[in-house]
DNA sequence: TCTATAGTTCTAATTATGTCGAACTATAGA
DNA sequence: TCTATAGTTCGACATAATTAGAACTATAGA
């Protein structure tokens, strides 16, 4: 009998997990996106983001904010970079990688069975 | 200034939710693999997996296990479907694209951004 | 060194989740 | 109709997650 559970799968709940939040989520995609659309922007604006301009976006505590910070970094999905009195976050592209190659394995599995019809 | 929570964001909380937990993404796992790899299985055994047969994978109670399809179902990332006395589950193909989906716009949304630089 | 700014850690309260066993419902067949 | 099989729902408990506010650390600049 195989085993379909292993750290690789704990990495992936892990990450999961990260994103199963709301607020989490809403970070992702402001990061993934982190000049407005339609605003003007400079090159360091469109790559990152510090965890002051986050804030005001979600309407929660600092607290709060820099704690959700702290899961999407330890699950991976995010980077974090002091600079100065600031630090700044992004999407860590090589974990973003990871889940889109484990989705595009699933819908490959299920293309397969498919084809044996 | 936009709005980065909606319902479409909660959609998708609730299918990563769902994934959070390593029983569920196991099950998952199965379900897009369903039959052992290296062994034979008729086409029917292919395209699905009854309740009863994943179970003994998990080494949880009937009732645990119930209540994680139950939870994968609502996600929308899952079917179930009774056939007589047994329930099949198989993975939601759509929910599956639109998950896809999902991450490829991050993707594509990172380099967006890179191609400014 | 003092102060202001930017973020983090700690503590505590509330709420949500995972789990099992017991009781339940649904179906098929004798 | 009785019984066995397949699965679900309920109740209870333990553990984990979310959140805010207070206290803390780190940095830059006067």
């Amino acid at each position: 009998m195989s085993n379909y559970r292993n750290d690789e799968t704990d990495r992936f709940t892990d990450a999961f997990k990260a994103l199963s939040n709301s607020h989490r989520l809403q970070i992702f995609n402001i990061l993934s996106n982190c000049c407005e659309p339609g605003t003007e922007c400079t090159t360091e604006q469109a790559f990152s983001c510090c965890v002051g301009d986050l804030g005001p976006r979600l309407d929660i505590a600092a607290s709060t904010l820099s704690h959700h910070l702290k899961e999407l970094n330890q699950a991976g999905l995010i980077n974090m970079k002091r600079e100065g009195k600031q630090v700044f976050c992004s999407i860590n592209r090589s974990m973003l990688k990871e889940i889109r190659i484990l989705f595009n394995s699933y819908e490959r599995n299920i293309q397969t069975k498919n084809s044996l019809k």
